[in-house]
RNA sequence: GCGAAAGUGGCGGAACUGGUAGACGCACUGGAUUUAGGUUCCAGCGGGGAAACCCGUGCGGGUUCGAGUCCCGCCUUUCGCACCA
């Protein structure tokens, strides 16, 4: 043994085992259709500069099981790419004057080398960027697929608008009436657009997702109320008289509503401020007109506004009750969304708690039409009772009445289709996906403005239409819009000069589909080819809870557009889904009187006790005198607050093996992972000690062959604690995804393997059977020090190839167990007994226990017994 | 407001099917080795008690021979959605 051997240098280690793994090519996969495949692919990134440890995390967790199942037999493939379109790198271009292209290339190839720094068992071989015109001239294509098929199309729209990023923005990159990215109020904007219409697929992605066990419950009801299905009618009140003329021809006033049956509740009309009747109101009305201004300026935060007073003000308009006939007047609420079903709502004030909030507030008229089946509720006119929301009896409904909920919906919608003033309708809370952006690095639509023809889609053979890479964005609007280059062209229909399309797709659009392209990267002449239906669909997705609506949904919708054009045959991508927690670090900071508080990074901070025994943080200030902080807590790891950790500094210090063993030791992996800078240096030196103990063993040769039958009793109980360790790593890696677990039980094993005197003629064979197994559970986990140390227990072949052995039904055997005795429930004392012993016989055995006769001292009522693990004895 | 998840030592967490609560690790305490540089090894480590024992998984009830685990009611925290008609 030389001296590299006796202490555990992470660098050399993981320089030896990534060299050899990168001249073997031992990660590159192709299609074996005699083997089974699992695919398993963690979210790309976004090449923002740097890898952080949300990205360890992610990827180690991918790598894992990567590692995992190729040691059980699978064909695995685990592939990376970069989701490399998007508004940061415009952004940094405008502070570095650099292009966006160069820029983003740049922080690839950087964070490639941080990736591989982690001994991801990756097929480099296939790496992909969106950004790359091999891999968005398919976005086009499908787009142009989508617009043939009507999935796709323009229309003007009701936008949000982040003044910031000058963009339009997604619903679902709204946040609290916020950008998603800027946090700027978002502002409503009309704008022509392209639309992918998600919601003719709503159904489907609602349904679907009761076919998806392997998705975690949480996001399978987030996605469920994100599509957010309501069951009602559409109801049509005609215009009165008196109103039609202002309508222009208009005839009806359509709401959507999911109470049909409280319809003869109606008192009055709401409607949204940008809705079509107010506008029309509003025009010989000038104190409506500065009503509706004032809704549009009007804070547009969903959570204020769901706390905002009711207000409101009468059109003068009026519509007819679709079944009395009667007159009810039309009003502008606040609390009327143009965004939802028609813009437009009936007013029960009697069973809605907002129509009866605005009913008080502008004295219209209350009316009760339903009363609780119970009886408990009769009278809602009196102001003081709250409206009555639940279900119940139809009453003063005309021949509506003493109906149930259902049959007076159905009765009702019967009533009005014969009138042809309502149906049944099913209405979605999800919104078509409008994907044009006014911004530069993104993937180009592929349409042509003609002055002759209108809109002309790009011709298929003149795809892609290429993103130049040397424009500099300078923060005023598209700088496609200002490049003649670009925007100047021919139609391709009747040849003159055209206008070609400037905005780009959202780059939600990137993301829906690489996985598919994964499968087959090098492929020219087609999105897809044959090799996609040997891989796809993923086996197992792992990232961050944040893209349980956004990415997840998109990438469903537009898997399912692309299994009806035939490219793919599963319309779910992704069959199992684990959503990983986030990293968090304590904050510490320090407030000068006066100043501006300052932040300490929590790996310089002391921690000690006090005189009266308090903790107490302390740190080195800029000026070099000592500060007492403040801990204020866990947060996510920022710049702003100082308590980042740098992957790449990290592996540097302690070896990515380090790295990867604390973070998947440290909390399970869909809880937020503490990060602790103890923590890593408990992984270390439980490395150090695997490596010691092998080191140590092999020192000494090669032992004897293992004869299972001459073993003493501590030997057998240390080789049944590794086949039992065997047994139960598999099955909390490849069930339970229980990682933290799994190393538990190693530490456990290895603890034990240092507890045995190994002086007995076969002690160092059940050891080197011990240390093989402690080696080759964890290499999925720690993969380049476990294939050294697999090397030198005197294996020639690779560890990453090592099939997972079979844990061994005759070493698990116990002939005598410890069985657990109680006294009424209560733990009372242990019996060592033979493991098939029966009731009869550890009865006997616990009664003649002294400390367990002390608490029987009472006739014996019954007795509990469970075959190799209890007695509890009743008295 | 609606929906979901979670509350276990000083800390991260374990206990998977109702059966020994606290595995494993961190921190801490004591000892040994070494004097070196975030060293290794051994022992201890939920609370109370001299001990026998008693108490203990957010709180209050219940089911059960037996409850961290199941049921009912409450409290707290986190997350998601939020005037959704």
């Amino acid at each position: 043994m030389n001296r590299m051997d006796e202490v555990y240098d992470p660098a050399v280690v993981e320089r030896t085992a990534q060299g050899d793994w990168s001249r073997e090519r031992a990660f590159e996969v192709r299609e074996d259709p005699a083997r089974p495949k699992f695919y398993c692919l963690s979210m790309f990134p976004y090449p923002s500069g740097r890898l952080h440890m949300g990205h360890v995390r992610n990827y180690t967790i991918g790598d894992v099981l990567t590692r995992f199942m190729r040691m059980q037999g699978y064909n695995v493939l685990q592939p990376m790419g970069w989701d490399a379109f998007g508004l940061p790198a415009e952004n940094a271009a405008m502070k570095n004057g650099v292009p966006p292209a160069k820029w983003t290339r740049e922080n690839i190839s950087y964070m490639r080398g941080q990736l591989q720094s982690l001994g991801l068992a990756i097929d480099w071989s296939r790496e992909l960027a969106t950004c790359d015109a091999s891999y968005y001239r398919w976005n086009q294509w499908l787009f142009l697929r989508m617009l043939e098929r009507g999935i796709a199309c323009r229309r003007t729209g009701v936008v949000n608008w982040d003044p910031v990023d000058q963009t339009v923005l997604a619903n679902e990159q709204v946040i609290d009436g916020r950008g998603w990215r800027t946090g700027a109020l978002v502002e409503k904007r009309e704008i022509p657009m392209y639309y992918l219409q998600i919601t003719r697929y709503a159904d489907e992605l609602l349904g679907a997702l009761d076919e998806l066990p392997g998705w975690p419950e949480r996001v399978r009801l987030m996605q469920a109320n994100w599509i957010g299905r309501s069951e009602g009618c559409e109801i049509s009140f005609p215009y009165a008289p008196d109103t039609r003329s202002a309508m222009q021809g208009e005839g009806v006033l359509k709401v959507f509503t999911t109470r049909a049956d409280t319809l003869f509740g109606v008192t009055f009309m709401a409607v949204a401020a940008e809705h079509p009747v107010a506008l029309a109101a509003a025009r010989s009305n000038p104190p409506l007109a500065a009503f509706i201004e004032e809704c549009r300026r009007g804070s547009v935060m969903e959570a204020d506004v769901a706390t905002q007073e009711k207000k409101g003000m009468a059109t003068g308009l009026h519509v007819l009750h679709p079944l009395t006939g009667e007159q009810v007047e039309v009003w502008v609420a606040n609390y009327v969304l143009m965004g939802y079903g028609e813009g437009a709502v009936m007013g029960v004030p009697g069973h809605d708690e907002r129509d009866f909030g605005f009913a008080l507030e502008k004295g219209l008229r209350i009316v009760q039409v339903v009363r609780s089946s119970t009886g408990a509720y009769d009278d809602v006119r009196e102001p003081w009772k709250p409206a009555y929301s639940e279900y119940g009896v139809t009453v003063n409904s005309g021949e509506f009445s003493g109906l149930e909920f259902q049959e007076a919906v159905d009765a009702v919608a019967a009533a009005l289709e014969k009138k042809g003033l309502g149906r049944k309708r099913r209405h979605y809370r999800l919104r078509d996906w409008g994907i044009s952006r006014q911004r530069y690095w993104g993937c180009p639509i592929p349409i042509v403005h003609c002055g002759a023809c209108g809109e002309v889609p790009v011709p298929d053979e003149q795809l892609p239409v290429l993103l130049p890479e040397n424009l500099v964005p300078d923060g005023s609007g598209n700088p496609l819009a200002k490049s003649a280059a670009f925007y100047e062209c021919s139609c391709p229909q009747c040849g003159k000069p055209a206008r070609r399309e400037t905005d780009t797709m959202d780059t939600f659009v990137d993301s829906s589909w690489y996985f598919l392209r994964f499968t087959c990267p090098d492929q020219s002449a087609s999105m897809l080819d044959q090799r996609v239906a040997y891989w796809a669909p993923v086996d197992q997705y792992i990232g961050g809870i944040e893209h349980a609506i956004l990415h997840l949904l998109y990438a469903r919708f537009w898997t399912k557009v692309m299994r009806d054009i035939g490219l793919v045959k599963s319309g779910e991508p992704f069959t199992n889904l684990l959503t990983q927690g986030m990293v968090l670090n304590h904050i510490y900071s320090y407030q000068p009187a006066g100043g501006r508080r300052q932040y300490f990074n929590p790996a310089d901070v002391d921690t000690r006790k006090d005189e009266a025994g308090k903790e107490v943080h302390e740190a080195v200030g800029p000026d070099g005198t000592r500060l007492r902080v403040q801990y204020e807590g866990l947060g996510k790891m920022s710049k702003s607050e100082n308590n980042g950790v740098d992957p790449q500094n990290l592996v540097e210090r302690f070896g990515a093996d380090t790295a990867r063993l604390f973070t998947m030791f440290a909390a399970p992996p869909e809880q937020t992972l503490e990060w602790s800078d103890e923590g890593v240096l408990g992984a270390l030196r439980f490395i150090r000690r695997l490596w010691t103990a092998v080191h140590e063993h092999v020192k000494r040769g090669l032992p004897d062959r293992l004869d299972a039958m001459s073993l003493t009793s501590a030997e057998r109980d240390l080789r049944r604690l590794t086949h039992h360790t065997l047994a139960k790593v598999r099955d909390d890696i490849g069930r339970r995804r229980s990682f933290n677990t799994a190393i538990a039980a190693v530490m456990e094993l290895l603890n034990a393997i240092g507890k045995l005197d190994d002086s007995g003629s076969q002690s160092r064979a059940v050891r080197h059977e011990a240390l093989e197994v402690a080696t080759l559970t964890l290499a999925p986990i720690i993969p380049h020090v476990t294939h050294v140390l697999w090397k030198a227990l005197g294996h020639a072949g690779a560890l990453l190839d090592e099939r997972w052995p079979e844990a061994d039904r005759e070493a698990l055997v116990q002939d005598a167990i410890d069985m657990v005795v109680q006294v009424n429930g209560k733990l009372r004392g242990r019996i060592r007994i033979a493991a098939a012993a029966d009731q009869g016989i550890a009865q006997a055995a616990a009664l003649a226990d002294e400390q367990v006769r002390k608490f029987v001292d009472k006739p014996i009522r019954k007795v509990v017994f469970v075959p190799g693990k209890l007695i509890n004895i009743v008295v």
